[in-house]
DNA sequence: ATTATCTATAGATCTATAGATAATGC
DNA sequence: ATTATCTATAGATCTATAGATAATGC
């Protein structure tokens, strides 16, 4: 038998706006919808309707998924650091390989994912909204990948005045470098990686030699 | 003849809430309110009303000054690149001077105005509000200001692959590094400008050496 | 029975404008 | 006369909830 134009039997009031052409699940139908708006309008400026809308129903259903608007905001913002919270876990676990390369590597795939997303949701972590109760996932799992920038810029900058400090600059490096690369169209995701390591290692103390060393065993990694 | 506690003659009907306690003129008390709001609260999130009231005059004076929420915005953005943007011009023109040391002193400079001032302004520079028609303004000076930077880093780093994307790097770093050493207390701004300017040399190609002595330089320029 | 959706709406705003008013200036 | 402010409000929202409804599942 043929499955390919049957509509799976779908649970549920139909929709009133007809069934969307999408493979994505309602829920994330809603999440798409968000990031589309909330970087390219702003979160307080985006309706709760326009989020429905865009998604394909109506304003009231969207509560059948989320608490609220924070809701939205909150699950779409954890979703942006946890790859790249998962790679840096696994990056600190291979305590063999060259510090360098594993900084570059960090580096490379963090910016590669935040340039290369659909939309700037980087942009988002600046949000006031984000200091309230709700984003406290959202706000360690960030503070969790600052960390392991800092463990490996320890390991690979041994001088060392005020690693904190230094630590916010890297961090502040890789997620504003990908914020104002992207205002120029005409990027790829891989070059802009690319540059945001490279500058990484640079600040990290590596000469140009140990850099291009680091380069060649952080691509390794990715 | 003694002023000091005679209050000075003001035209127009007084206010409601009494007269303020304040050496700003009253369309600088609506600035330094919205600073404050904006960057606590964010911009859409904040009210005219919120605004006007913290300024002590109701929601409807504002309009007197500006005419309109995003004008109000607009001001704050372009007052606070305009002194990075001067001081820019005038390292741009001295063209004896160590190219290392200008940018040191540029960055160092414009690093502290970003941190030091009362708010977080540099945060609402990502609005997608700035699109807009009414802030070209801003945006041309900020392109003017990220031109400098990339000015003097062709003359401090001459190998430059890609150099306008080592430029938007440069400047996210400067940007994004201190949004995030602001998220920690306890820096001074004299410490943050000082680290920062130190990474962007690093970043320019710059030796330890090298970048020792363009800081000493650079501090004679800030 | 369960589920995903809908319609309708209460209650609370918010921005910008119209027009009045209470000072000083001349 | 000029100015800085006020009061009042039109018109347009917006979020979240209550309760109904139209599917499938058993």
């Amino acid at each position: 038998m043929s499955t390919t134009s049957r509509p799976a039997a779908r649970v549920g009031r139909p929709r009133a706006q007809g069934p969307v052409d999408s493979a994505l699940a309602p829920r994330d139908q809603v999440l798409a919808a968000a990031a589309e708006l909330f970087t390219r309008n702003g979160y307080a400026a985006t309706t709760t309707r326009a989020v429905a809308e865009r998604a394909g129903m109506r304003q009231a259903s969207m509560y059948h998924y989320f608490a609220g608007k924070e809701d939205v905001l909150a699950t779409l913002l954890e979703s942006t650091v946890e790859p790249s919270l998962a790679f840096a876990a696994a990056l600190l676990a291979q305590q063999g390989a060259d510090p360098a390369a594993r900084l570059w590597a960090l580096a490379a795939r963090d910016a590669e994912l935040l340039f290369g997303g659909l939309y700037n949701l980087g942009a988002l972590y600046q949000l006031p909204e984000v200091r309230g109760e709700r984003f406290a996932g959202f706000r360690a799992a960030r503070a969790e990948l600052k960390a392991a920038y800092g463990t490996l810029l320890a390991l690979v900058a041994t001088d060392g005045t005020d690693p904190a400090l230094r630590t916010d600059l890297l961090f502040g490096l890789v997620e504003g470098g990908v914020a104002v690369a992207r205002e120029q169209g005409g990027r790829t995701p891989h070059a802009v990686a690319g540059a945001v390591a490279d500058a990484a290692l640079r600040f990290a103390g590596c000469s140009p030699a140990q850099a291009e060393a680091a380069r060649r065993g952080g691509e390794r990694l990715v």
